[in-house]
DNA sequence: ATACCATGTATATAGTATATATACAGTAAG
DNA sequence: CTTACTGTATATATACTATATACATGGTAT
């Protein structure tokens, strides 16, 4: 499983963990059943402590994402495709609600925004 | 000069404040060498505390939007009009970049987004 | 001048959130 | 049962937000 964590993101490392794991659910990268590495052994990797990797899983398990066995482990817990799109398209309602908030406080007109959008998308493919 | 708080918003009260601040200022609300609320009255209009308003006022301040002089006052200081617009087109940009993210990990198409966009853009007007 | 009252400023303090080290408890294999 | 993995819980350090209180500065009426 891959994490990468930045310092500059301003996100808190668990949170960066959490992000990233839902992702790889959503991406299909993670199925159902597959074992995630152990708490001990990710904080290793990433060279942090074994108590934010455990914030991480944690919350992850709160979301229903994962499920963590002690003793045994931590594992992708079965999802409801339709309730990870349909959390997945409200994560970009939001995102798009605030950039049209912004849009608005500097009068910027709808058109340029579609301009905008349309080199976004397809500027970050490469 | 009208500033609202929203304790649900997660934003520190300071940084709605600037926020806020600067927003009127991009509008055109507040214009250069306009006087703003003292901080002890901005305090107490908004139930918080004068330091809360200094921390905003200050960092207004230390970003040129403001001049704060002892005894006196806090008064808007002159504005490149072009450096504003230029920064707001960024945060536009910022947020709108970061739904292109959230929309490649759902594999929502551009098409999709353009709609969203539009019903953002115009249900927002009311 | 000077007393007053407004302004902005600085110091010390409480509360909250992030991240940590260390010790504790459950599971399975040798 | 010992060992070596797992996840878990407690107490602690650090940083950030927000605060009360006291201090310093500028204008103004007396």
């Amino acid at each position: 499983m891959d994490i990468i964590l930045s310092n500059s993101s301003g996100k808190p490392i668990y949170e960066q963990i959490t992000d990233q794991v839902k992702a790889q659910i959503l991406s299909g990268a993670l199925a159902a059943g597959d074992a995630l590495p152990s708490m001990r052994l990710l904080a290793k990797e990433l060279r942090i402590s074994v108590i934010t990797t455990k914030r991480a899983y944690e919350e992850l398990e709160r979301e229903g994402f994962l499920e963590n066995v002690p003793g045994k482990g931590c594992f992708v817990a079965p999802q409801n495709p339709e309730l990870l799109r349909e959390a997945q398209l409200r994560k970009v309602e939001e995102k798009l609600s605030q950039a049209v908030e912004e849009a608005r406080k500097g009068a910027f007109p709808l058109e340029e925004l579609h301009q905008m959008l349309d080199i976004l998308y397809k500027g970050d493919e490469l």
